[in-house]
RNA sequence: GCCCCCUUCGUCUAGUGGCCUAGGACGCUGCCCUCUCACGGCAGAAACAGGGGUUCGAGUCCCCUAGGGGGCGCCA
């Protein structure tokens, strides 16, 4: 059997981190079934038939950040408003087989009916007023509802890939409103027809939908479909153990682009979270797509950890193409020095770009140790270099500029032996005048290793920027 | 209130009755490496929610309690 999957959401706003790794299990084991199995694809839809809160923006929001997550779907995404008619006819075909039938409750009515339930400690249903109600017996001017006729005895079973197997009395369900008074279809109605008619085989999503999964079942079988599989997975919690929600701090992967985390770590983590092979912890797209398995999916939530996903980020930095890199870096360093920037600038990066990506765990920390790679002279020195730049330290500079000045073949390899042999002999701690030097190269205290630093300065702009601290030029401490 | 689900270090997890004096990862502490900061290496503190069973033997199976979560819309 060919597995198809979908990712369903609806457009009322960014893609949180919950929904990110509910398409990442959908498209995983799409994936895995397509190269190891009997083919599989994965299907996106919009379930946008509440059109008071939908959005195309949240559309757009949506699009992009499973783009930036390298989520791909197959075709186009799938409107469920455009699909409206076909609800609609699956409700009439109900009510013409006697499986459905009108309703005429106000929601005023439905609302007391609620509360009166709840006050009793009873589960808040719907007491099934117009269910053998003759429609002669309607009241004027009210738009009936068309809901399902539930079975009310027996119970509803579903087997559940991450759950296990999950029953449930029909007598905790009442009969769900399928069609509204506006004749537009609910969202149970809307998730079974379209699940069927796209030929959905697995519904993997939050377990937030377990309890409606029973109700899409009676569903299923009053239209005499079959059941697809369903697994659903555990929810994801903040760092207080609460649940993730848009308005408990969950944030878009919109947001976690612009924090500076890379795509691939984000997925990594959305991955081990809730799911594990062993205790392999750096898995890869394609190690996932061999390894992903319903299986080994947890059936406990799990805490958003910020640190982890960060330490995860490092990884991914130190391990991406200096290249790509190199672009994030100079996008955001122009755009925070209104493109004020050296010439060479962007080649200095890419050079210094092995050492840079070693030191840093998101893309901001990326761009401040690169900035004065790119920043023109004179630099501004942060206040911790300038006290290292002391008069003693100016007089080791100084000597070591006569010994620098003087290297034709400028390399790390050579600097490196210079700056060792003055060291050497003016019986100073290589630290003396590495830190220094340090200051005064890089206008900070903490930086890739000096010689490599020179090295990609080159031999013109190291002896500038020396030149600069021993005549006072720096513009002032930053 | 009612229904359903969950429960191993602070966090993510390994563990499918004996290999567990419970392993890995993040974080934390100490040491090493060292021109700084990272990286890396080594070491350490840190958990089977509680109580009953079943069994020769339970983190692993069953029951109860407690705690946590989800659902109970003419929202999705």
């Amino acid at each position: 059997m060919t597995v198809v999957t979908r990712f369903a959401p609806s457009p009322t706003g960014f893609l949180h981190i919950g929904g990110a790794r509910t398409a990442l299990y959908n498209w995983l084991f799409a994936r895995h079934h397509a190269q190891f199995g009997d083919g599989g694809r994965f299907l996106l839809r919009i379930e946008d038939t509440d059109r008071k809160r939908s959005t195309n923006e949240a559309v757009d929001a949506i699009l992009d950040g499973l783009t930036w997550l390298g989520l791909d779907w197959e075709g186009e995404a799938v409107s469920q408003f455009a699909r409206r008619d076909a609800h609609a006819a699956a409700a009439e075909r109900l009510l013409a087989a006697g499986h459905a039938y009108r309703c005429y409750c106000t929601p005023e009515e439905l609302a007391t009916m609620r509360e009166r339930a709840m006050a009793e400690g009873r589960k808040s249903l719907y007491d099934g007023t117009w269910r053998d109600r003759d429609s002669a017996d309607a009241p004027a001017g009210v738009a009936p509802t068309i809901r399902l006729k539930a079975p009310q005895d027996g119970e509803t079973v579903i087997e559940d890939l991450v759950q296990g197997r999950v029953t449930v009395a029909n007598a905790e369900m009442d009969d769900m409103v399928l069609l509204r008074a506006d004749g537009t279809p609910t969202y149970m109605l809307a998730v079974v027809v379209d699940d069927h008619d796209m030929a959905i085989s697995h519904v993997i999503r939050g377990d937030d939908h377990l309890t409606n999964a029973f109700r899409q079942i009676q569903l299923y079988n009053a239209l005499g479909w079959s059941t697809p599989v369903f697994a659903h997975i555990p929810l994801i919690h903040g760092a207080d153990g609460a649940k993730m929600s848009k308005r408990h701090g969950a944030l878009g992967v919109d947001a976690y682009r612009d924090l500076g985390f890379l795509p691939e770590a984000i997925c990594n983590y959305l991955l081990r979270l809730g799911w594990s092979h062993g205790d392999d912890e750096f898995i890869s797209r394609d190690q996932a797509i061999e390894w992903f398995d319903i299986d080994a999916v947890n059936k406990g939530a799990a805490r958003f950890d910020m640190a982890k996903l960060t330490n995860l980020n490092g990884h991914y930095i130190r391990n991406a193409d200096d290249a790509r890199l190199t672009e994030l870096v100079m996008r955001d360093l122009h755009a925070r020095h209104d493109g004020k920037l050296a010439v060479g600038a962007a080649d200095r990066v890419k050079m210094g770009m092995s050492g840079l990506k070693e030191r840093a765990k998101l893309i901001p920390e990326l761009v401040d140790f690169a900035e004065f790679y790119a920043l023109p002279r004179p630099l501004l020195m942060n206040d911790k270099a300038s006290t290292l730049v002391d008069s003693e330290a100016r007089i080791h500079i100084a000597g070591l500029y006569k010994e620098l000045a003087g290297i034709d073949d400028w390399s790390e390899s050579v600097v490196d032996a210079a700056v060792h042999a003055f060291a050497e002999r003016e019986s100073l701690k290589l630290g003396k005048i590495a830190q220094p030097l340090r200051a005064a190269l890089t206008g900070t205290t903490t930086s890739p290793g000096i010689f490599e630093v020179m090295a990609v300065l080159g031999r013109d702009e190291t002896l500038a920027r020396l030149n600069d601290v021993l005549n006072d030029n720096a513009a002032g401490s930053a």
